[in-house]
DNA sequence: ATAAACCTTTACGCTGCGTAATAGTCAATA
DNA sequence: TATTGACTATTACGCAGCGTAAAGGTTTAT
């Protein structure tokens, strides 16, 4: 079989400005080149462009990929190993600017709004108040005062970076969760990292975690429609698959 | 207090060049040019490169960041939340694509090792052919017929780790050699440290290391063409002055 | 025959400067 | 005062990985 420039690209699902510049950066000769100067490429330049492509998902530079190819005794396991210290490297540099932007985007919000420490110091009340109004009694009927009253303190004794990373993390749940949403799977892969997620978004909250009182959340949120609410702002069933997901989580489905 | 770019470069930890570069794109113009056409900033501007800089710390764009200074009731909470939000999509993929590159390490360790070890078994019995075939009657003569039939025994005997090891040494001494051929001077630092690899490597095969032994193998490099053509692969000449370093580095030279 | 759909090469653009190259300015020294 | 050294200036290429013209030749279909 053989291919010009734009039937590769339509079948590697690239640009043919990319073959040629694969082509002008050596990387990916083609077999041939008719005539009329048309590049032609057989079936071996297919199975280079996939190695091409592959490498270059795992963000690769092109010229490592050119030594890893083009050298066939070239250690590609320690490439990547080098490659993979070099995206740690980048992740830690990104969770440091985050960090840092809601450190700025905090302190902006206390300089912009109000004297900001009681607002913050009055949302925490208010969630607790919440807490306690909406749920205080039956929860401290399911899982003790001491629990609920734990909550609360912990509550009001994080400190500005928790409660941005507890913002952070509620807002991860809903994305992960709206992802999740569209596959219809509570058991794949997503959902069961909102699950997680949402595991440690309670953990923020809870002093202990247990499975069964997790498993007693998610139950809330479909009962409740305050949460319901929350949950399915973009799609109507979201808080429904969350607690099937939570359920699947925890191993305390009950078929 | 009035500064020139490189003072005022100095206090703000960047480049001249930098601050040429902000003016050039009108995020950041001096006070006044003077009459000799330098730059001279003042206090205002000083505050204002502060701010400039605290954003790009954010790794904020220069665009953005202009944006964000020029004009004053820009929404700098929105930018920054929005500027948030791609952070945290830059980290998701970078999570993904570690996970990738973490799956394609174990795939490639778990096949490779496997490969390898076919691989392995049948280059050692080839190597130890090879070199009972072309060298054996020689360098048994040479060097004894015991050293050989040491040498054969260490080959079959190396463990994967040794054997990888011997690969990777082989690749450097490649390596090197290339680089110092490009000096042409094989008494030179370059040439010198591929000879000393190339012992190494030697070590691996051999039992007790001579500097004429050494020496001899040199020789044999330029006169079997199939080592001859292994080493001038990428430059032809490239044997022959890897023979001349050793000679240099075994001070076995007879000029 | 003509148009549509290919193909080619050449070359600028994007970001945020680093790094020349070339030339003028200023203060201090021989 | 002439020279030197330390500044300053502008212009412009280079970096990664292509996107996107522009200007022109080729192939295929009508």
């Amino acid at each position: 079989m053989e291919y010009t420039v734009q039937k590769l690209s339509k079948i590697a699902g690239i640009s043919s400005r990319t073959l040629r510049y694969y082509d002008e950066i050596g990387i990916l000769k083609p077999a041939r080149i008719n005539p009329s100067g048309y590049r032609i490429y057989g079936q071996s330049e297919v199975d280079m462009l996939q190695q091409i492509l592959f490498y270059r998902e795992l963000g690769v530079s092109l010229e490592k990929i050119k030594e890893i190819i083009t050298a066939p005794s070239f250690d590609v396991i320690s490439a990547l190993r080098n490659h993979r210290e070099n995206l740690l490297e980048k992740r830690d540099q990104l969770d440091r600017l985050i960090a840092n932007v809601n450190k700025t985007i905090a302190f902006k919000e206390r300089r912009t709004t109000m004297t900001d420490k009681e607002k913050f110091e009055g949302f925490k009340q208010k969630l607790v108040d919440d807490n306690e109004r909406k749920y205080g009694r039956e929860v401290r009927g399911k899982y003790g005062e001491e629990a609920v009253n734990k909550s609360n303190e912990k509550v009001m004794g994080m400190s500005q970076e928790q409660y941005d990373e507890v913002t952070r993390l509620a807002a991860k749940i809903k994305e992960t969760l709206h992802e999740a949403f569209k596959t219809g799977e509570p058991a794949g892969e997503l959902a069961q990292k909102a699950a997680d997620l949402h595991r440690q978004w309670l953990c923020y909250f809870w002093d202990s975690y247990t499975k069964e009182a997790h498993a007693g959340v998610a139950q809330m949120y479909v009962d409740d429609e305050r949460f319901t609410a929350y949950y399915d702002e973009k799609q109507p069933g979201t808080a429904a698959f969350l607690r099937e997901a939570i359920l699947i989580y925890t191993g305390t489905r009950t078929k």
